[in-house]
DNA sequence: CTGAAAGCGCTTACAG
DNA sequence: CTGAAAGCGCTTACAG
């Protein structure tokens, strides 16, 4: 069914046909009326591939994102999606799994359906790809992509000022023995957080000692990493983690440990999901505004700066949320901290 | 830049292009080395659209799914997907929010777009919906939905079988009092798994009490749920929650009111999302295998059965997990029970 | 108010 | 091995 059998039921020609679905004002009342009689009634719908051929501008928005099943992405993904549908955008997701080649795929797919926009959310995004994206003159705006180059607006975390008032509170409960569980330690920017944690207990050198743990992003990886740390024999007072999601598989492989939190060990995470709240014991975090982000996003895609003008470097500031999951060191562990200091 | 041009480029004509693209052992070594090399050097990437109108037929699937954010629709969405690119196909996402007038229009966008199919894993799923899709003659699948006609494949879970043994489990403890809590009441299929319970419990229908609830799908709506229960002064020794979303947002209401699980009340929850094992105390759950339903669903997209042959019916069992959010029957609790039967 | 024409960017028989 | 032609389904100036 397409225009053309449309028209020839109708007995008008195929233009008469394509005004009725998208000028139907310049109809008169009887052939429009005909002519919507006759495609409700073969039920056609017009096929967007070829409309999008010739409009060459599409109302859809692409979304490339990490990890689709932390909820961080998702909220992310959530706040563009309302705001798009209410506009009347589509939206087109591609998730990586913290994959370069994944997102390679992803952006030249988004590329070649000439997406309107273009909100890269990814930690794992490299050089190339960024000029790659600035040749194709795409609209396009980044979160939490460490060097976004010079073409992009970037929503940036200030996840250096989140870490540092995580290791603030912490210090201020006593807290010496510290690891942090990061994910994917080969991918640069992950190091963002990981960075800050290290940077930040820089501060506290001489009194401080801290490792790295890290696994996948996920509630497993959180598990596995936390039994990694156990096996490692060092006894930190205190966990932080790269995110939620990998906090909560700490505090689940502690409790199944017989390991209490906040009494023998406190565990802070990053985002501030949903879940975080809900868990038990109530997750000690930091809390990054999605909502914030989605729609700085969403505003640039929109009403992009103008190209000649600088890009926009737009950072948002995160909150400390406390909860349950942390406390003041344990003694035991505090007191090993000493010995080891002295 | 589009064909033309990179055979201007090139000094070849636009077919030499297309070719060098697709079919490019066609082509002598000199040539397609001249043309791929104008290809990468001009940064060319062939409009999927109009590749897609030539096609007909496109390599994206479509998937509609009533709530992203919760776990389960997530992992239905996750399964098809790794699976999709395995076999080179991109998978467009619909999210409904359980509206059926943002099914209508995520239906009808997946139309105009010619996917190779659909998978529809909603609850809102009405019959005027099911008649249009029969009548595209879309290849579509369907996951959840109550009535799919009689025209389209669907993976169906055996809510009653997992909800009989949810009730046969917690009567066997003792309980006596219960409530169900659901979402969207206004949802038909959504009673699927309301009237397993409310048949469940006919069972026991000289015994047991049993009231039901409703919110939204969400930790929030859990939790609004719960202070309703409260409110009512009805006194259930067990929750028995339509999903796992739900279920941990009760959780997390009653540890905020000092109801002890599983001590004064028990709580069920159902799908067993990766968050149910991870909470404290964990969720008693049933478990459907959302990979299960994903093979199913992709598999059916993939081969579908001849349309003259008859549509299958594929039912997944559930599987009751046991956990920390469920025990006894109080004692004060069913002593009220008592008092209410005799 | 309506139709014939040209074109969006691509691809594949059909020739040669 | 390569090119000219026709067409995928739609839309919008351009006429009338």
């Amino acid at each position: 069914m397409n225009v053309r059998e449309v028209a020839k039921r109708a007995g008008v020609s195929p233009s008469t046909v394509s005004r009725a679905l998208n000028t139907p004002e310049l109809l008169s009342y009887r052939t429009r009326k005909r002519v919507l009689g006759v495609i409700e009634e073969a039920a056609y719908y017009p096929n967007a591939n070829a409309r999008a051929l010739f409009a060459a501008t599409n109302r859809t928005f692409g979304v490339v994102v990490s990890n689709i099943a932390n909820p961080y992405f998702l909220d992310i993904f959530r706040g563009i999606e309302s705001r798009a549908h209410e506009q009347g955008y589509e939206l087109l997701l591609a998730n990586t799994d913290y994959k370069s080649d994944r997102l390679a795929a992803s952006l030249r797919m988004m590329l070649e359906r000439r997406v309107a926009g273009l909100a890269v959310v990814v930690s794992e995004m490299d050089e190339a790809l960024i000029a790659q994206l600035a040749r194709a003159k795409i609209r396009a705006v980044f979160s939490g992509v460490d060097t976004p180059g010079t073409e992009f607006t970037n929503i940036k975390v200030n996840c250096r000022k989140g870490m540092d008032k995580v290791l603030a509170y912490l210090t201020s409960l006593g807290h010496r023995r510290m690891v942090f569980v990061g994910h994917h330690a080969s991918l640069e920017s992950i190091t963002e957080r990981s960075s800050a944690f290290l940077e930040g207990v820089k501060q506290f050198e001489s009194k401080v000692e801290s490792l790295t743990f890290t696994d996948s992003d996920s509630i497993a990886g959180g598990r596995q990493a936390a039994r990694d740390i156990i096996a490692s024999g060092f006894r930190p007072t205190a966990i932080v983690c790269v995110n939620d999601v990998v906090a909560l598989g700490v505090l689940k492989e502690m409790r199944e440990r017989g390991i209490a939190v906040p009494a023998e060990v406190s565990v802070t995470g990053f985002d501030d999901i949903e879940f975080a709240e809900a868990f038990s014991p109530g997750l000690t975090t930091v809390n990054i505004s999605r909502e914030q982000i989605a729609e700085h996003l969403f505003q640039h895609l929109c009403n992009p700066v103008r190209p000649d003008s600088n890009r926009r470097e737009i950072v948002i500031d995160p909150q400390l949320v406390l909860r349950e999951s942390t406390g003041p060191a344990s003694d035991f562990a505090q007191s090993g901290a000493t010995e080891l200091v002295e």
